[in-house]
DNA sequence: CCGACAGATTATCAGCCGATTACTAGCCTC
DNA sequence: GAGGCTAGTAATCGGCTGATAATCTGTCGG
């Protein structure tokens, strides 16, 4: 569970690793959790330091989660900003979705600040973000709005499907099944799909349309 | 703010009625907030009562929100179900959809349940209430799964819109009115699309679909 | 009038959480 | 090898939060 392990030993790091390793400990935690339901103490554990130091290096809890929220969202739209504009725009862009997939935990965070929208500083961001992936999906794709639109839609309720632990609880009910098959066919790689046990992950027939038609 | 001004002038009510009163308060502060960014402080004054009241009335705060959650949910359910079968399914699915917008808290409060699929019970009940509704449109529409998916998807979109605050954020960034817009075009009452000041609300060309094709 | 029960509050607590302070210890330079 | 800077921790604190206990009060049957 904890992030320390294969980093050195135990001793001293240069700050800015440390950084690192704080910020990637707590993307893990924030992710299950969202930001209130998470403590400065549950991410310097799952970092291996003390609590406090935590706290020195990023100021206050708020802080930490704005940065790293602001490096998530940002490196969500960079790996979609990279795909060039033209025919087949819309097919890479669902390539770099499946990309992000890899990383389950950045998604749940993202949806985290979606919800809290109700927080200022969190909501600034959140929907910032989410902005910014329809233009690029948008712009890129050249494609009428409805269409792009419809992308995003099923972007985020992949999103929300991973969020909800859909794939992680398959097998508990039999729509949910379908819809995250449906969902997610030919998205997301095996080791996800079927975390636990192997479900009842038959693929569902009539369901595996690319990203936009 | 309080829910209670037009009840009972503040003197003894009936436990059931002090109940309702509690979950109505209850809803407007979870949907803002969510489970763990709420306390029941603020939904016993949100209510006009005192908090331990709030404890004693439901005995915790966790199965005060799981009581909620599953009202909210199943009122959900309960109107797409009310849809029978046929050609114009999905039409009135749509509709019934909008009926429910009339109320973004309880969208939004599904929304948080949904991301707190970390929490066993919460996300339970958050997984159980998805999947409903997906069958719920699968099978009323008989449309492929692709279909209804798309349907849930698009929901979902406007679910995410309204937590992440977007309509009450209109004119802010313009790819992000331009998708709320576009996802709620002629689906959310006037007064909920330019809540604040008359934004830039101007509908956007090619963006009206109805439900699925 | 009077018990008695249900509605509701005040007072209070134990635990947690974010943050501050003061301190320790490694590393680099001269 | 001393000075000093930076990495890091232990100790601690004030405030909040969920929950409990004790108490008060309105209302209703007899």
């Amino acid at each position: 569970m904890s992030v320390v392990e294969s980093a050195q030993g135990s001793r001293r790091m240069t700050g800015e690793s440390r950084r690192e390793q704080i910020l990637a400990a707590a993307l893990a935690v924030f992710a299950d959790g969202g930001y209130a339901g998470t403590t400065t103490d549950q991410v310097a554990r799952a970092a291996g330091v003390s609590q406090p130091y935590v706290i020195r290096l990023f100021g206050s809890k708020q802080q930490l989660f704005l940065e790293l929220y602001q490096r998530v969202s940002e490196h969500v739209i960079e790996v979609m900003e990279v795909v060039s504009a033209g025919p087949d725009a819309g097919a890479e862009l669902g390539t770099a979705y499946v990309a992000l997939l890899a990383d389950r935990n950045r998604l749940r965070l993202l949806m985290h600040g979606f919800v809290a929208g109700s927080d200022p500083a969190i909501g600034a961001l959140a929907r910032h973000a989410l902005g910014a992936v329809f233009r690029i999906v948008r712009d890129r794709t050249g494609a009428p709005e409805w269409a792009a639109r419809d992308f995003v839609a099923h972007g985020v309720l992949i999103n929300v499907l991973l969020a909800a632990g859909a794939l992680e609880h398959a097998g508990e009910d039999d729509a949910l099944d379908a819809l995250a098959s449906c969902s997610v066919h030919g998205r997301v790689p095996s080791t996800l799909t079927a975390p636990t046990a192997g479900g009842p992950s038959a693929p569902v027939a009539g369901c595996d349309r690319l990203s936009n038609r």
